[in-house]
DNA sequence: CTTTCATATGAATGTTTGTTCATATATTAT
DNA sequence: ATAATATATGAACAAACATTCATATGAAAG
């Protein structure tokens, strides 16, 4: 009879699982990029900052569909804005942002040529 | 009257803006890291390999529920398997993984201390 | 202070998605 | 072959979510 209810493996595992809150925080962050909008979004702002009507324009979609992403975007921090006049322009909250997908896109564009 | 419909930020960003079915792959990468299960699955496979039950056992979740996610990471080639005897091994596909969620947690913990 | 322009927001809706339940497949042992 | 063990999978259901529509807020101009 094998050990079937005591690996070591299992344990080693366990021991540096990090806590649900933290697990639960950062799938939430990831959630936030796996959106094509806010993805979209996202690679509008990384060279410059605009305002909601031209990221609307950019984006071909409506006004009410931006500004509830950006809403997403702005409460994970993953944007600020501040206001300009009669507008409000949105721009990348910090470089973690441009890592984070440059990371993505690596994942991606190497996918095709290491395969063994 | 100002330049509405034409100002150079616009320009600028929609001339970098990657093709749509790029950005549309990107988000469907991010989305896979989005759900805590899936999360967990990955945290487990960080530091060894793990068969399904061992998963399943750790998570305290259904054999269904992993067996189904385990399908998402694999479709994704987050992860790779291989059979051995009756059991099949989970282990993560390559170091992509690693950096990716090593940024995630950056920006996690970073969170509280630069908020200027 | 009323109108206009830019953006935000609440409710409703259709779609996507994670889990469960039941069952199928595949390997090993009797 | 048959039973037992390990994993995979299809259908169903509930919860989460993105967009739309209608409307609210807020600044600026007349």
């Amino acid at each position: 009879m094998h050990n079937h209810d005591h690996s070591v493996a299992l344990d080693c595992a366990r021991a540096k699982l990090p806590k649900d809150e933290t697990l639960c925080d950062l799938a939430d962050l990831f959630k936030i990029f796996g959106d094509t909008t806010r993805m979209k979004i996202l690679f509008s702002l990384f060279e410059q900052e605009l305002c909601v009507r031209e990221i609307t324009e950019l984006l071909n979609m409506t006004q009410s569909a931006i500004s509830h992403q950006l809403k997403v975007l702005k409460d994970a921090k993953l944007i600020s804005n501040r206001r300009e006049g009669k507008t409000i322009v949105y721009f990348l909250a910090d470089n973690h942002v441009r890592s984070i997908i440059g990371q993505g896109f690596e994942h991606l564009t190497e996918e095709d040529r290491c395969n063994d």
